[in-house]
DNA sequence: ATTTATTTTTAGACTAGTCTAAATTTTATT
DNA sequence: AATAAAATTTAGACTAGTCTAAAAATAAAT
């Protein structure tokens, strides 16, 4: 048996390690758990006893295959419980994440698959990230930053880096959704910050914000 | 803060007290929880300091009016996710429970406010139990036992007292649901069995059966 | 190449919830 | 009313997860 709190570090490990790939750091396992060090240690022994992560002391933790799998496994309903709760209860994408929290540890096949179909099999979640499917197979599609976008070019907003509800409300404020089309003005060198047109109004965004927006090429 | 621990002590007490309002005992508890008496005296000692109940030792234990706002808002989302899984996530009725009581102890207000106007306001769960509104109050209706119902009468079924998969299974294989019609055509005193019409079919179902049926008098 | 700073681990203690076994109280039976 | 039976509580121990403080190992800086 997995208990809730091996499945939060086992998807904390699974982040922090892009995507379960890397050797993670127990400070940066505490810190995204909001724990002790200590803790951490304890816990990643006991992962690695349960053959989900491989451990040596002092040389950080990676998952293993069956941890990935776990991770995976929780992504995958968090996410579609995000899609649920914008598609269907009304939520904004700013507020998803929370109550997401703790959907995503009820297991049931019947009840996440279902779900699945009901929602239609979405790709990727209200934030613009992949929802693996059964399988646990992703769906990338090509994207990029605003910051690394090509002045003179059309793209549209697939998705954001910072699924933080202060980014998610400023880009609400600035009329800036999934699907929006952004043409990319001008990169300003001093700041970095970019000038970009929504429709017929034109805004300049900061590096900051330029940085954590994926676009993706529109043909013209 | 609640425990998710406490949270389930409080229901099964608010269960097994018809409703909240009789004292409940010791081994009652174990019993329903699964676990041991000494567990359950140490939990009613935490109980009652938390004040969701009334205990004073060796006599059993009650819940305040505090313990019975936890116990029905649980059932609120207990019964509000049984219609989804049901009407949404076609799952059957005797699926519903065990992911039911998971769900349950999602602790979010827009989430279950929002579920019960996607679900338009459900009055009963799955297996005719009431659903409490917000305000935590009950919309019951006039039921009686088929056990206690007048032959030559004929009334639709409207719940079952026992919820137990395998009496649901018994219901479909007899092709017993909400709404079904039975008219009672015969008691037997022998062994308290009961003789229905299902529409042109007759059935003989034990006293068992009988007593775990409730039925609502439809008018001819 | 040492010393210093940082990171990580160990040791021991605490809380929530559970258990077994023994002690106590209540209830039932003679 | 005394005794037996049943129910309940206490005492002490265990697991999961957490913490603080101290020790040990690694990395950085002189």
């Amino acid at each position: 048996m997995i208990t809730l709190t091996e499945e939060n570090y086992i998807k904390a490990i699974y982040h922090l390690g892009s995507n379960g790939n890397e050797s993670v750091n127990t400070n940066a396992i505490a810190e995204a758990m909001q724990t002790k060090a200590s803790s951490v240690t304890d816990m990643v022994k006991k992962l690695s006893e349960k053959n989900y992560a491989d451990y040596k002391k002092y040389q950080g933790v990676t998952l293993t295959e069956r941890g990935r799998q776990v991770a995976v496994s929780i992504i995958r309903k968090h996410r579609l419980w995000e899609v649920f709760l914008v598609e269907k209860l009304n939520f904004s994408w700013d507020e998803v994440h929370e109550v997401a929290e703790h959907l995503e540890h009820i297991k049931s096949e019947k009840l996440i698959n279902q779900l699945d179909a009901f929602l239609e099999f979405p790709k990727h979640d209200p934030h613009g990230d992949p929802i693996p499917d059964k399988e646990g197979k992703f769906q990338h599609i090509e994207k990029i930053i605003l910051a690394k976008a090509d002045v003179g070019s059309v793209y549209k907003c697939v998705g954001v880096d910072d699924s933080s509800s202060s980014f998610l409300k400023y880009l609400d404020s600035n009329k800036i959704a999934l699907g929006t089309v952004i043409s990319v003005l001008h990169k300003e060198p001093y700041d970095n910050s970019v000038k970009i047109a929504l429709g017929d109004t034109a805004i300049v965004v900061s590096q900051n914000v330029a940085k954590n927006l994926y676009l993706k090429k529109v043909e013209s």
